[in-house]
DNA sequence: AAATAGTTGACTGAAATAGTGGGTTATTAT
DNA sequence: ATAATAACCCACTATTTCAGTCAACTATTT
């Protein structure tokens, strides 16, 4: 159970836009070099990001890509579902048609699995890009405290 | 970010157990049928849940493997240590000496995906092998009032 | 002795993932 | 105008992981 580079980077990706894209757009080019992600590979993920409506896209010198949102406004689940990064923890995917013991019968961990999903899917739910900001600055503040 | 048919098929299996062993140890053979699992795949499985100790085998005719403990006492978590189904959400492995970043630092999520695993970590810490079975009988019984 | 059932290890096909590379189009600054 | 910038778009590939198969061997019971 793991998430992929996909989901990591796009969620690292939109909390650099959220921290240095407030007045000027934030080029591909810089993120990728702030946060060391390959270039043609943020360009993909943003394809996805901007068809979602997340994100706006200027073209030309100067231009990037800036939120389309207040970063308050922008939840982690979003980002995860634009860019379909799936939360699947169920074998069958929930249809109806097809539960997982092919029977057309739920297997014994069926609804545990749909439970599980649903804890992930809160936790995502509840966390925005600027709690992420919040929390690493005050992670950093105690860092500098320990040092 | 999905949870593979190992890690499925090992609680599934597990909970098969826990349901059918209480007298007599049950058989991988009769679990594939039961459950539709590959027995060579399920004997995989079942080599690391041994390891665990967390079932006990007996072979031979009328053999086959049963909980090493109560099913209340067996947690969802356990299992998933025992196969080697790692809850992974950071990108670096939380490796101390080489952070997301390269540079010796934690990215800018980092601190988020470690608090995603501890909610996953602690929701399957909560739940042992025998609340799945008293809520799928719960299920059964809902179903039946259904239809 | 025969049947059962666990034990072990090597091997394979398919799919997903992560990433590369090249070219095109729109916009801005000079 | 033109050159630079940066988004946009598409096709391709290497690697890894996953799921599953196959074959041979060992212990136990009837």
């Amino acid at each position: 159970m793991k998430i992929t580079s996909r989901g990591r980077y796009a969620v690292l990706a939109m909390v650099d836009i959220a921290k240095h894209g407030e007045t000027s757009p934030c080029s591909l080019a810089h993120i990728s070099i702030r946060q060391n992600i390959s270039l043609s590979y943020l360009e993909q993920i943003f394809n996805d990001l901007k068809k979602a409506e997340l994100v706006r896209s200027q073209r030309g010198p100067g231009g990037g890509y800036k939120l389309s949102k207040n970063s308050s406004d922008i939840r982690i689940l979003e980002i995860f579902d634009a860019i379909d990064e799936k939360i699947k923890t169920t074998g069958c995917g929930n249809n109806p048609k097809a539960f997982c013991s092919g029977n057309g019968k739920k297997c014994l961990t069926h609804n545990f699995w749909e439970e599980l999903e649903g804890v992930i899917g809160n936790y995502l739910n509840s966390v925005n890009l600027s709690d992420l900001i919040e929390n690493n600055a005050e992670m950093n503040i105690r860092n500098e405290l320990i040092q």
